[in-house]
DNA sequence: ATGTTTCGATACGACAGCGTATCGATGAAA
DNA sequence: TTTCATCGATACGCTGTCGTATCGAAACAT
């Protein structure tokens, strides 16, 4: 038995083209986020990255498969702030969000999402995986941070605040400002506002 | 000139069917919930509706002109709950809110209007003024009374607490639980204390 | 050099939904 | 009774996407 035999069993002949992978799933979010879900077809991600359909038949089986790759492969650049400060680490981790929010990818991509998840829920299940959960993680942690750190009311549920922060700027955005606009630099400290007396310990 | 000029033209032949124009728009918003904008063609709602296509096409040039329509004939049974007190107010108009995200039809009727909001704004457009406006009205209002009877800080936002409550509870139940869960019945008493504290007078 | 696999490109038949046209029947006004 | 638009039903050609098959070229191991 080699030692490699399941590491690297290498098989003979060309190999698999990196490029075209890396292709594959970029075109596949510019996609959804420019043009939304009707436009991502199999031929329209191919033409757009500049590759064969085969070369995707090879890798995938449907459109759903490739959007969960894609979403596996999302960066979370998502760094938890830590000033010491529970209220200075919400409003950071909150101005965060707004930025994001803005993002000509990740808003319109979720919009995507959200209308999907009826009918794909395996999409839906991957990007709560990897987009949603690590940004609710971080409110969590400083939440919880701050609990220890007689900051914040021991009885405050972690989970409920990280609700209620992304979702109020969502909201926000999706039913209340043009298709356009940017949420207000000031609106993340207006969130925290509300819920900061709610939350703090007395 | 005649008096009844403009109020009943009165065309000759047979009137159109408000029978068949019920059925279309019933047949819309149920296949919406049900099977998602892809499934929402003019054939499926004509044979769902059981009406020919020309019935439709006679009424309407497009889905989208169906769906408009369709959101304008939401009857908003919302009552804005005036018990006298601030937070049993919020808190009965909340658990409404809950009700109505566990239902069958709005939540997943919403879900789609957000995917298709990038392709069809029209479409947001009209579920933003009948649907979501009433109901952030309803919330403004109260805050707004409140106000008014010294139990809410006057600087409270209301339209800021009418985005927060709606969007943790749409979070939740989009990103958090699965998808045939209902919100738990704690769930909007758990929402309105965490704000509480930050809006009520001092 | 040879063998094997992937590459991008292209062609194929199948199918679904489009928007239009046409049908005889229906219902209300004149 | 006559007139006429609407009724549900059905057929039409068009288009876009599907998934598959096939092509010669390219890439890597032996």
């Amino acid at each position: 038995m080699s030692l490699q035999q399941d590491s690297k069993p290498r098989r003979p002949g060309r190999p698999r083209s990196a490029r075209a992978d890396k292709a594959i799933l970029r075109a596949t979010i510019e996609l959804l986020a420019e043009q939304g879900y009707p436009a991502l077809t199999i031929e329209g991600i191919a033409e757009r990255a500049g590759v064969g359909k085969t070369t995707i038949y090879r890798r995938f089986s449907s459109v759903e498969e490739i959007m969960v790759r894609a979403f596996s492969e999302i960066d979370v650049d998502l760094e938890i702030p830590d000033t010491g400060d529970t209220l200075q680490d919400l409003l950071e981790l909150t101005a965060f969000f707004r930025e994001r929010a803005a993002t000509a990818v990740l808003f319109p991509v979720m919009s995507q999402i959200i209308g999907t998840a009826l009918t794909n829920p395996s999409v839906l299940k991957a990007f709560r995986e990897h987009v949603i959960q690590p940004r609710q993680a971080a409110v969590r942690q400083i939440i919880e941070r701050g609990i220890a750190r007689g900051e914040v009311r021991p009885d405050v549920d972690p989970a409920l605040i990280a609700d209620m922060i992304p979702g109020g700027i969502i909201f926000h955005k999706l039913f209340q400002l043009p298709a356009d606009a940017e949420l207000p630099a000031d609106y993340p400290g207006r969130v925290l506002a509300a819920l900061w007396d709610g939350i703090k310990a007395r």
